[in-house]
DNA sequence: TATTGTTATACTCTATAACTATA
DNA sequence: TATAGTTATAGAGTATAACAATA
């Protein structure tokens, strides 16, 4: 009798047909390639995502508190701390008391918080302009109307 | 004369209209619904989106190396090890050694391994029918043009 | 009692540098 | 010299438990 597997060699081509059959599979491919370049056009402005994120949501919400933030940005409490705690370190936002709530903190942003934000915004359309060149205005509204649809939203 | 700002109180609401003008944000935001509940789904199975991936792949490309998972993941081949590592200890694949090439392994699935993935691939099946519910086939199939144009694929 | 912000902690994913053994 | 796998390590992102101050 002859061994179950006699010569194992790599094969000369990997398929990932089953994977492809899922939707979610297109998704994180996609969004790598997004999120890639999105870090590469924030580096210039010492921002990452999560930290652009919220200079966003503070310049378009001040004195929004870190519960609103965090639920805004779909993150736990304990995790927006050291983001806001970068923002202020960089004085691009302030943590005010709120005199009704003295437990709560108001976010604001500073004059140059401000500007970054809108410096960094204008980069961002920038980066989604290159990247979405090859979608016209139909594909990309019938993508977020797809992609709010699968978010339940 | 008066302050500034008098009095900074938390707005009622929370706007995230600026952020909405970005498809990037769409894609994130729907994609953390998905990972969710792949993560949900892959638990009773006892694997990770990491895991499953790599299962996947090696059952459907028996023999590749390690080098060439990594390549079809798209991830750095050091972190290829401790996936091989967990799923060759849940002895669901087996290290092989390539004659032809005695630095390679052939990773090949285990008859486990293989009912496993069959059984995975099922429920993430199940899974990605109950999320994407609301699409009928055209805007599935959409969906996966645009995002493979996003990919540049 | 509940909530805001905080600390400590841990797990996952990702990336780089440097090593070994083979080629 | 170049490549396959490995080790060590570090940085993000995310999550939970527990605490002090305040409501």
């Amino acid at each position: 009798m002859s061994q179950p597997e006699q010569t194992i060699t790599p094969p000369t081509t990997v398929s990932d047909d089953t994977l492809r059959r899922f939707l979610g599979y297109h998704m994180k491919r996609a969004f790598n390639v997004v999120q890639a370049d999105l870090v590469a056009t924030l580096k210039p402005f010492e921002l990452r995502m999560l930290t652009y994120t919220a200079l966003v949501l503070i310049c378009d919400n001040p004195g929004l508190s870190q519960a609103q933030l965090a639920a805004a940005m779909d993150v736990e409490r304990p995790n927006i701390v050291v983001i806001v705690d970068e923002l202020e370190r960089r004085e691009l936002i302030n943590r005010t008391r709120v005199p009704t709530d003295r437990r709560a903190y108001a976010l604001v942003p500073t004059l140059q918080g401000r500007r970054l934000c809108g410096q960094a915004v204008a980069a961002v359309e920038t980066h989604e302009a290159k990247l979405f060149a090859g979608l016209n205005g139909d594909m990309r509204s019938e993508m977020v109307a797809i992609l709010s649809k699968v978010r339940g939203a």
